[in-house]
DNA sequence: GTCTATAGATCGATAGAC
DNA sequence: GTCTATCGATCTATAGAC
């Protein structure tokens, strides 16, 4: 069933997501991946740290495929930030799986994970402003915009998790379309 | 220096802000607090669950009298807004201090928590939504304003936290009162 | 009320058999 | 590569002296 480490990281990204970096154990570890400790710390001699790290490069380069080199390639704007908000509202679940590297970002894996973190946001922002700009959007509209994009799509992830209400969370998206389709 | 149970609650809200719940071990506690663990269980018989606690009632409390019920009892709207995002930046000191109960509603501290946090935003959003309805919005414009400036206002902390930016904050606070201000 | 000492469990990590 | 056994440290919580 595992057959290399690639193997385990949907199953350890999902207990970090569930229970933070802080709250998630080896025996949780154990248990969400079926495997015993000595094979963890075979693919991951580095231990807990390693396997969130793997867990947040492969976020990294999930994002980096589906959503921000879309954008940075784009020529048509308005298609490219459709296919944003599809790539991302699919990605969380419609407001019901969480995003690791804003819940790192509130706790002490910021200063653990603190590059990893920064690397993820400051990409997606500056994706977002570029393809914004290439729309004809003069660049301090692009960036102030791109950041209250993501901003508010991290916050709706919070709020709808806060209220136990995935809705939420897909109705602050549909909000944020209309103000990125508008001229 | 520490003469009863609510010296100890700003002491504990940083050690739980800075560190998350899991994180946040007793003896981090002890420190912070400079309160022995016998002292500490005197206080707060159900141990660290119920420090946590107090810190979230507490935190209510402050955002009861200081943001959701002046919102609550406005007559103008446009003052009562503007005194929000006063407190709130105030409170979030300009973005270098984490919303506590945000954290929690992306951690595992939302099924322990779960009814606290959802009453914060719950009233938060309420509350907010009731000043722009008065104000002359109607309900349903109103409802989804509030919800996105009580997201917007997260996000900036997520994004703030994860960009090492504070500014990113402040940026976003001018943003969300200039969308609030318009008709 | 505050302290020290400590219980009992669990933590992350390692060793070594197979 | 996967397991079991186990290490030493740390955890939450309690007991009891003062």
């Amino acid at each position: 069933m595992v057959a290399e480490r690639a193997d385990t990281l949907p199953a350890l990204a999902e207990v970090f997501r569930e229970h933070g970096y802080e709250g998630t154990s080896l025996s949780l570890i154990s248990h969400a991946t079926g495997l015993g400790k000595g094979s963890l710390y075979h693919f991951f001699p580095g231990g807990k740290e390693e396997m969130a790290s793997a867990v947040l490069a492969e976020i990294a380069t999930w994002f980096g495929t589906n959503v921000f080199a879309p954008l940075e390639d784009a020529e048509e704007s308005a298609q490219a930030s459709t296919a944003m908000f599809d790539a991302v509202e699919l990605y969380f679940r419609s407001g019901e799986r969480i995003c690791l590297l804003g819940a790192l970002a509130l706790s002490d894996g910021r200063d653990r994970f603190g590059s990893q973190v920064r690397g993820y946001f400051a990409r997606w922002v500056a994706a977002l402003a570029g393809a914004l700009t290439r729309s004809g959007r003069d660049r301090r509209q692009a960036g102030a915009l791109a950041e209250e994009t993501v901003a508010g799509i991290q916050g709706a992830i919070v709020l709808a998790r806060a209220l136990d209400e995935p809705d939420a969370f897909s109705r602050t998206m549909a909000r944020l379309r209309v103000r990125l389709a508008a001229p």
